[in-house]
DNA sequence: ACCAAATAGGATACCGGTAACACGGAGAAA
DNA sequence: TTTCTCCGTGTTACCGGTATCCTATTTGGT
C-alpha cells in the first residue's frame, strides 16, 4: 500500500489540525480549548477533548513558543554536576521554576570560561527565558552577549560589584576571613592556606584574599599559599598530599583548606603520619559536606547556602519574568562557621 | 517618538530576515550560510557573516526545530538532584550528548511515579529527541505514553525484563545478594537488613529480594526487614536510629544498609553506644559514597557505576538517533563489592 | 418585532526558520 | 553559434501553533 507523505507517527505526530478534523472544528478552536477553555461552548469543548484523548494528542510547545517568542526554559550552567554543592543549587532552582511551569536546561562548563561562553551561545539559540550562571567570572564576549540578549541572568555562588544582571550568593572573601579569624581565635598562629587554582575562579581568588586579610589584621605572617590542581574531580588524596608537602616546608600549626574533601583527606593523612589533630595541627575546610561530619575528628568548616542560592535565583527569575522590577539585584545569603573538633585546640 | 510594532530587542530580536536585508540577500541565503556554507559563493558568504556579526545575530533553534520536528533536547528524569549518585549519572549523559550538540533537560520526580508521569507529559510537549529515566517503575499511563511517542527511551539504575525501550544498569538484586553473601563469608550470621520504602522503588524491592535469597541459600533465617522512611533527604541520623531500634529487637551481628549514608550514621552511633564495629557488629552499606571511605572503621559497600550508566545511556541514545539498530537494548554494567574495615571480623 | 450587544467559531496572517523547486547566467560541449 | 550543465540565488510552501479580526447566530431589552 502507498504511504501518504505524512505518516502518522502515532501520538508524537498527531497535530492540532488532525484533532480539529476529528472534532469537526478548525484548529483555532482546538487551540482555544487548551488556552482559553472558557471561550468555547461546553459541547464543542467536550467534542474536542474527546478527539484529543482518542488521538493521544500532545501539544507542541515549540510551535506555540515560536509564536510567543519564548521557550519556557530556564538554562543553568554549573562548573560540574559531580559536586553535590552545585547539584544542590540546581535542585533549588529546579524546584522553584518547575513550579511555575518552566523547564530546566542544564549544562556543565568544567570550570572553564571559554567553554561557558560557547555554551551560552548555543543556549541562547534555544531562546531560554532566563539563565543561571555560577560565579562572576565570564569572558567579555559572554557578558556582552548576555547583556545584549536581555533575558534575566542570575549569577550565583559569589557576590560582587558588577553582576551581568542579578546575583545571589555569599561572600567567599568574608567567609575565608571569618574562618581564618576563627582559627586565630582558637589559638593557631602559623596558618597555611590550601586553595584551588584561582585564574578562572573568582571564588578561589576571593577566599585567598579573605585569608590574607585576616592574617594581616592579626599581625601574622602568612605562609605562601599552597595551590593544588585537581584534574578530573576534587579528591581527598590531594589534601593528603598537601599535608605531606606542607609539614616539610614550614612549621605550620593549622591548615585551612578551601574544600572539605581536601581537608578530610588531610585528616586521614595526619592519622597515618601520627600527627595529632587538633592538638598539633588544626584543620579547617569549606562547604560543610557530609564527609566532614563523619570523619574523626569532625571537621570545622564553612557552611554555604548551596540549595538556597538556587531557590533564590529561581525566585528572582520568576519575579522578573512576571514583570516586577526588583528592589535589589544582589542578594547576599551569608554563610556560617561550623566549629567542630578538628580545630578544638586544647590549652 | 513612535515605536514600530517590532521593537528591535537588540540581539535577542534580530532575525534572519534582518540579516538578509543588511547583506542584500534573502533569508534563504542566510540560512544556507549557516547550514550549507559550501553552497554559497564565498563573497556572498562573507557579506552575510559580516551582517550577522554586525547585528549580533543568534539563530533561533526553536524555529528550525519546528521545521525539522525536533528540539535537539535530551530529557532526563531523576528522583532527586540532592543525591550525588544521580547527579553523577546526569554528568555522564550530559558529557556524551552535549558532545553531539544536544542539550540536556532535567527534572526531578521526588521518587514519585505520579509526579514522573506528569513530568513526562510536559516533557513530551517539548518534543525531546530522547528521554532518560531512572528505574523501571512507572505508571502504566507513562509507559503507554512513551511507547506511543516513539522516541528512544533509556531506563537507568536497574536491569529488568520489560524495559519501555532500552535499559542500562546493574542488578540490585544480585548486588544485595553478593553483599549478603560477603557478610556471611566474613562470619556474620544474624544479618539484619535496613531498606528504604519499596513501594515506588523497584531498586529497593530488588535489593530486599537479593538479601532474602542469599540468607535462604545459606540456610540462615532473616530477621524482619527494617524499613526506614526518610522524608526530605537521606540522612545519617536515620541509620543511627535504626541501630538503636535493632539492637533492642534482636541479637543481630551485622547490619546491611541499602545506603552508605545510613550505614555511616550507624557506625557513628555504634561508637557512641560502645558497640565495636566490626567485632561485635558488622556494618555494610551501598553505593560507595565518599563518606564510607572517610569514616572509621571504613565502610564495606557496593560500588555502582553511577556515571557510567549515564554515559552509556547517552551512547545508546546517540546510536539510535543515528539510525542504528542496537544489538542489545539492555546493558548490565555490573557492580563490585568493596570490602573494608567495617566487616573485617576478627576470628 | 426590531436593533444592540454578547457569544461562538472561522479565516487569515504570522512566528523564524528550512526543504524543494525554479530560474537566470556563465562556461563547456557540440 | 547553439544547446547542455552546473552554479548561485530567489520563490514558494510549510512546520504547528496562536493573535487578531470578522462573521453569523443568539439573546435581550423595549
Amino acid at each position: 500500500m502507498t504511504l501518504k507523505k505524512k505518516t502518522s507517527r502515532s501520538g508524537s505526530g498527531t497535530t492540532m489540525a488532525e484533532v480539529a478534523a476529528l472534532a469537526g472544528v478548525t484548529k483555532m478552536t482546538v487551540s482555544r480549548v487548551l488556552r482559553h477553555p472558557e471561550k468555547v461552548n461546553p459541547d464543542t469543548r467536550k467534542r474536542v477533548t474527546t478527539a484529543m484523548a482518542e488521538l493521544g494528542y500532545i501539544a507542541n510547545r515549540l510551535a506555540g513558543g515560536l509564536n510567543a517568542g519564548t521557550s519556557g526554559l530556564v538554562a543553568a550552567i554549573v562548573p560540574t554536576l559531580r559536586h553535590s554543592l552545585f547539584a544542590d543549587t540546581l535542585e533549588g532552582i529546579s524546584d522553584v521554576v518547575s513550579e511555575a511551569g518552566l523547564g530546566l536546561f542544564v549544562s556543565s562548563s568544567a570550570y572553564r570560561s571559554d567553554v561557558e561562553e560557547s555554551q551560552i551561545r548555543s543556549i541562547l539559540e534555544r531562546r531560554p527565558d532566563a539563565l543561571m550562571l555560577t560565579g562572576l567570572t565570564h569572558t567579555k564576549a559572554a557578558r556582552d552577549l548576555l547583556r545584549g540578549f536581555g533575558i534575566p541572568v542570575v549569577e550565583t555562588w559569589e557576590t560582587g560589584d558588577d553582576p551581568v544582571d542579578m546575583a545571589v550568593g555569599y561572600s567567599n572573601r568574608e567567609a575565608a576571613h571569618a574562618m581564618t579569624a576563627e582559627l586565630i581565635r582558637s589559638g593557631y598562629r602559623r596558618i597555611a592556606f590550601v586553595n584551588g587554582p584561582a585564574e578562572n575562579n573568582e571564588r578561589a581568588r576571593h577566599r585567598a584574599e579573605g585569608y590574607l586579610a585576616a592574617m594581616k589584621e592579626a599581625g601574622l605572617s602568612a605562609p605562601p599559599i599552597h595551590v593544588v590542581h585537581d584534574e578530573a574531580a576534587i579528591r581527598p588524596e590531594t589534601g593528603a598530599k598537601a599535608i605531606r608537602v606542607l609539614r616539610q616546608q614550614s612549621d605550620i600549626d593549622a591548615v585551612f583548606f578551601t574544600s572539605d574533601i581536601f581537608a578530610v583527606g588531610a585528616i586521614l593523612a595526619c592519622r597515618e603520619l601520627g600527627i595529632d589533630v587538633p592538638a598539633q595541627l588544626g584543620i579547617a575546610g569549606f562547604h560543610d559536606l557530609d564527609v566532614g561530619r563523619v570523619v574523626s575528628p569532625t571537621l570545622t568548616t564553612v557552611q554555604v547556602p548551596a540549595m538556597e542560592m538556587g531557590r533564590k535565583a529561581g525566585h528572582m527569575i520568576l519575579a522578573r519574568l512576571a514583570g516586577k522590577r526588583l528592589a535589589t539585584h544582589r542578594q547576599d545569603l551569608g554563610f556560617s562557621i561550623i566549629s567542630r573538633e578538628s580545630t578544638r585546640r586544647p590549652h
